[in-house]
RNA sequence: GGUCUCAUCGUCUAACGGUUAGGACACCAGGUUUUCAUCCUGGCAAUCGGGGUUCGAUUCCCCGUGAGAUCACCA
C-alpha cells in the first residue's frame, strides 16, 4: 500500500491569480485526482506588508469558478489545518527551537542596514552575497525581537525534479537564509518546509523562481532529518509579447475576467494544460476527466510557454460547440438570470432563446459575444441600405429591381409554413421562378429579415423569427427600396 | 558578475540515433446553393551557430550564442 497522494497549492494573497499560478495548481489537482488523492489549498500570508486585501477571497472564487476544487483548505475542516500560515505561528516557533536547540539556528545581532552594507561589498567586488561569511561566532540567545537565521551546512546536492530532471549543485549556493522574521513571522523558505511535512505533502509544484533555492531547502531539510517530498518545477508561462514572465502588467488577464467573458472552465483547463504538457498523440481538446488520466509530470515541458490567446479562443470554441444545447443554454442564462444574454431578449421564452442559441452555437468563441451575434433575434433594427450598397451582389442592382425581387419573395414565404424545412423548399423555388443565384437572392432577403453583416442560414433563422416578425422586416425593407 | 535551467514552423508542440521532421492554432487559397461561422481539401512555415562521436545526429558530447530564473527580514 502506497502512500496516499497529497498535493497542495500554496499562494500568497498578494494580488490576483493569473495563468501560470492556475497552471501550478491545476497539475497539482491533476495529480491528486488521477491517484484518488487529496489537493490542499494553503494560503501562504506570512508577509503582512505586501497582503492584499480579498486576494484570499479571490484566490479561493477562482479556484472554484475552474472547479479546481480542493479537499482541504482555509473554508474547510481538514485535519492538518489550519491552512493559512498567519495561524500557524506557533508551529513554526516550536520548529525553529527544535533547530536552534540542536545549533543549526542562531539570532541574526546585524541591523538591516549592517546586513545590507554586507551586500553591498560583495555586489561592489562582483561576488555573489553570502551571509554565512559574516557569520556571528558568539550570536547572542534568540529572544524573537532578532531574526532567527539558519546555520547552514554547505556542501554538494544532486536531486531529481519530476519536470526538469536531474539538477546539481555545489555548496556555493548553500547559504543561511531567515526562517523567522523579526516580526516572528516565518519566511516562505521556513514554512512551507514545516507545512508541508506537517500536512504530509507528497508533491511540491511550483514554478521556476523556486528552482535555484532547492539546495537551501535540501539542507534544512537534512537538518530537520525529514525526507523532501517529490519535487517538480513549472516553467513559466511567458506574455503574448516579449519573453518576460507572465504578469498583470503585461496583460495578463485575471482567469476570473475569463470566465465572466463566458470562457468555459473545461476549455480554460484545457488550454493551460496545453501550455506545456501534451499526451504525446495528436490530440488537442481533452475533457477535465481525460486530463485527469493523461496526465503525467514527467511530459510537461521544460521550456517556458507563450499564452496565445487566439488558441484559448479556438479551444473555448469548439468546446462550446460539442456541448449539449441544454447545458450551453443554461450556463449563457435563463429567463430569471440572463447573464449573457442581451437586454432585448427580456420578455423572449427560453424556448425561443434556446432556438436562438442552438443557431449561433457554432460561431460562438465566447458567451459574452452573444448579444452582437443574437441581437437581431430580439430586436428589429433600423433598415440599413448601405448593407445593400456594399454587398458584393447586390450592389450591381438598381434599387427597383431588388424591391421587385423582394415583393416576389414576400409573396411565396408569405404562403409558407414557417418551419425551415418548408421554407427552405420555397427559397429553391425562388431561385428557379426568379433565375437569380443565391447569392443575389438569398443575401436580399437575409439583409431584409436580419439587417446584419451577417447571421447563421436564412431558411432556419426565419423560421425561429416567425411568420409575422419575418414579414413585417421584409415589408419595411420593401419601402425603403422605393425610392 | 556567480549559480542553475532551457533552445523544433510566427505560436503551442510530436519525433527508441534511421521519418519526405508529424499535428494543432494563426494566416492564405479552394469546396459545402447567401453572409459570418462550422466542416472538408490544399498551401505557407522550423531543428540557434560551430565542432565532435557515429555508417547515420533534431536526438549523445563539447564550445559558443540567445533566452529565462535566482543571488530579500518577498513568496
Amino acid at each position: 500500500m502506497s502512500t496516499p497522494v497529497r498535493t497542495r497549492f500554496a499562494p500568497s494573497p498578494t494580488g490576483l491569480i493569473h495563468v501560470g499560478g492556475i497552471r501550478t495548481a491545476l497539475f497539482a489537482w491533476l495529480l491528486a485526482k488521477q491517484h484518488d488523492g487529496q489537493f490542499i489549498l494553503r494560503l501562504e500570508d506570512t508577509d503582512q506588508k505586501r497582503e492584499v486585501k480579498g486576494a484570499d477571497q479571490h484566490i479561493i472564487d477562482s479556484l472554484k469558478a475552474l472547479g479546481l476544487t480542493y479537499d482541504e483548505g482555509p473554508d474547510t475542516n481538514g485535519a492538518y489545518g489550519p491552512y493559512r500560515q498567519s495561524e500557524r505561528l506557533d508551529i513554526y516557533k516550536k520548529w525553529a527551537q527544535k533547530l536552534v536547540e540542536s545549533d543549526r539556528a542562531y539570532a541574526d545581532p546585524y541591523t538591516a542596514d549592517e546586513v545590507q552594507a554586507f551586500r553591498e561589498t560583495a555586489k561592489a567586488t562582483k561576488q555573489p552575497f553570502l551571509y554565512r561569511n559574516h557569520r556571528p561566532e558568539n550570536p547572542p540567545a534568540w529572544d524573537g525581537s532578532q531574526p532567527l537565521r539558519f546555520k547552514s551546512s554547505p556542501q554538494e546536492y544532486a536531486w531529481h525534479d519530476a519536470v526538469m530532471g536531474d539538477l546539481h549543485t555545489g555548496p556555493e549556493v548553500i547559504d543561511d537564509f531567515i526562517l523567522i522574521k523579526s516580526d516572528g513571522f516565518p519566511t516562505y523558505n521556513f514554512a512551507h518546509i514545516v507545512d508541508d511535512a506537517e500536512m504530509q505533502i507528497t508533491h511540491v509544484i511550483r514554478g521556476q523562481e523556486f528552482i535555484a533555492s532547492v539546495p537551501n531547502y535540501l539542507n534544512l531539510y537534512d537538518a530537520l532529518g525529514l525526507t523532501p517530498p517529490i519535487l517538480a518545477t513549472m516553467p513559466h508561462i511567458m506574455a503574448d509579447s516579449g519573453n518576460k514572465k507572465l504578469s498583470k502588467r503585461d496583460g495578463a488577464k485575471d482567469v476570473l475576467d475569463y470566465i465572466r467573458e463566458g470562457f468555459l472552465p473545461e476549455a480554460l483547463l484545457n488550454f493551460i494544460a496545453s501550455l506545456g504538457w501534451n499526451d504525446g498523440t495528436e490530440q488537442e481538446v481533452f475533457t477535465v476527466q481525460e486530463l485527469i488520466e493523461k496526465f503525467s509530470l514527467e511530459r510537461v515541458q521544460k521550456s517556458g510557454a507563450r499564452f496565445d490567446e487566439k488558441r484559448l479562443l479556438w479551444l473555448n470554441g469548439s468546446h462550446i460547440r460539442e456541448l449539449p444545447l441544454d447545458d450551453l443554454y443554461e450556463l449563457s442564462g435563463t429567463l430569471d438570470d440572463p447573464k449573457y444574454w442581451p437586454l432585448e431578449s427580456l420578455g423572449y421564452s427560453d424556448d425561443y432563446r434556446t432556438q436562438v442559441l442552438g443557431l449561433v452555437q457554432e460561431r460562438l468563441k465566447f458567451l459574452a459575444e452573444l448579444p452582437e451575434l443574437t441581437n437581431f433575434f430580439f430586436v428589429d433594427l433600423p433598415v440599413n441600405l448601405d448593407l445593400v450598397h456594399t454587398h458584393k451582389q447586390l450592389k450591381k442592382f438598381e434599387l427597383n429591381e431588388l424591391k421587385n425581387l423582394l415583393e416576389q419573395a414576400r409573396e411565396a414565404i408569405a404562403n409558407t409554413e414557417f418551419n425551415a424545412t418548408a421554407l427552405q423548399e420555397t427559397l429553391n423555388g425562388l431561385l428557379e421562378s426568379t433565375g437569380h443565384k443565391p447569392a443575389v437572392l438569398f443575401s436580399l432577403i437575409r439583409i431584409a429579415t436580419t439587417q446584419s453583416p451577417s447571421s447563421p442560414s436564412l431558411a432556419e433563422s426565419m423560421a425561429v423569427l416567425g411568420r409575422e416578425v419575418t414579414l413585417r422586416r421584409i415589408d419595411q425593407q420593401i419601402s425603403a427600396l422605393n425610392v
